[in-house]
DNA sequence: TAATTATTTCGATCTACATCGAATTAATTA
DNA sequence: TAATTAATTCGATGTAGATCGAAATAATTA
């Protein structure tokens, strides 16, 4: 089990109403499961259940004395998600299997014919971007292209070689040297 | 809705996988419904309500750009839940609803007779300890008795007020004066 | 040893909710 | 203005899980 199964456990382990009593109760002090089923109008094996749940993830602990089991809350375990919800890197893994270039992906595929040129330039903001930042790909970082060779570059993608070239620069995917000079990527 | 509520609601918002991933998503940069749905391979319409619940326990927000809907995290809030969490004073309140007398009351109608007497004295520890903290009752706390006044307390609920009398001194629930003196409750 | 008691495990039931598709709303573009 | 697009709402469906009762286990008491 990964970090980010975990973390869900952890938070499913805390998302029932019974077993948010529970742990109100053992906060208090250690209780057997029968005293808890009374309190909580529930049947033994119902809590038995959140019992062992809570305990798979670490947060109650059970010891035998006599013929009882007496549970107990492991505040250790507690603070430490707590902690962990406040470090700001606890987050991005938890997005790590997501396919994160499903959507540039999509758009591109929906202006694209096979050839690779494109349909229309895509007047939405947020599409065009993602169109734009494909187009860069092919201007390799750090050389110096004429503006006849970024035109031809462009012409691959659509006619109007003008509007893509103007929108590279606007959105900076592109830089051009003050004043009719050449163009690169950084 | 009450602070126990909110709680339930906060965990319950986090204990789904793919809105975890929402939130691992949105700890990177704001995104549309769109973004995320197809990230995710969800349709829009999950990702909505997932959105909306994320949005109605206050962890992300989600502000109108041109015409889409960009949603951000809001990491302050994952902050004073993980503070709250390490707070020992966070728990007991869980618990204030719940019916913290019900296994003694149990108990004690279990070893009841109509007329309040005892059955049996109980041999178990956990539930001779109810019996008992339910006796030492009917002891005004500072006052003084002699060893007959407490054997007919005593005798109300058995006849065997030698084995009573003892226990309650065991458990400490009635103090004796060292050497046959008088008998009290703190 | 037999009966009682506390707990857990298992199978069944019922509810909560994640997901989807269709319909709706609102904004944008053609 | 008509068509497109993003987002939300709503009703239906399927699944996960909370709860129970019964059976199994284990320890204790009579």
């Amino acid at each position: 089990m990964d970090d980010n199964e975990q973390l869900l456990e952890f938070f499913k382990a805390l998302s029932d109403a019974n077993r948010l009593k529970i742990i109100g109760l053992l906060a208090e002090r250690p209780l057997t499961v029968e005293q808890m089923a009374e309190m909580l109008h529930l049947r033994a094996s119902t809590v038995s259940n959140h019992l062992s749940f809570l305990a798979r993830v670490g947060l109650v602990e059970g010891r035998s004395e006599s013929y009882y089991n007496v549970y107990s809350l492991k505040f250790d375990r507690m603070d430490e998600l707590g902690k962990r919800m406040q470090m700001p890197e606890t987050y991005p893994p938890m997005a790590s299997e997501v396919d994160v270039d499903a959507y540039d992906r999509k758009v591109l595929a929906d202006y694209s014919l096979p050839d690779g040129s494109l349909k229309t330039i895509p007047a939405q903001r947020k599409k065009l971007e993602v169109i734009l930042r494909h187009i860069a790909r092919d201007f390799e970082p750090g050389v110096r292209y004429s503006e006849k060779q970024v035109n031809e570059l462009l012409a691959r993608y659509h006619s109007d070689t003008a509007t893509l070239r103007r929108e590279l620069i606007g959105y900076k995917l592109l830089q051009r040297q003050g004043g009719g000079g050449d163009y690169w990527r950084d």
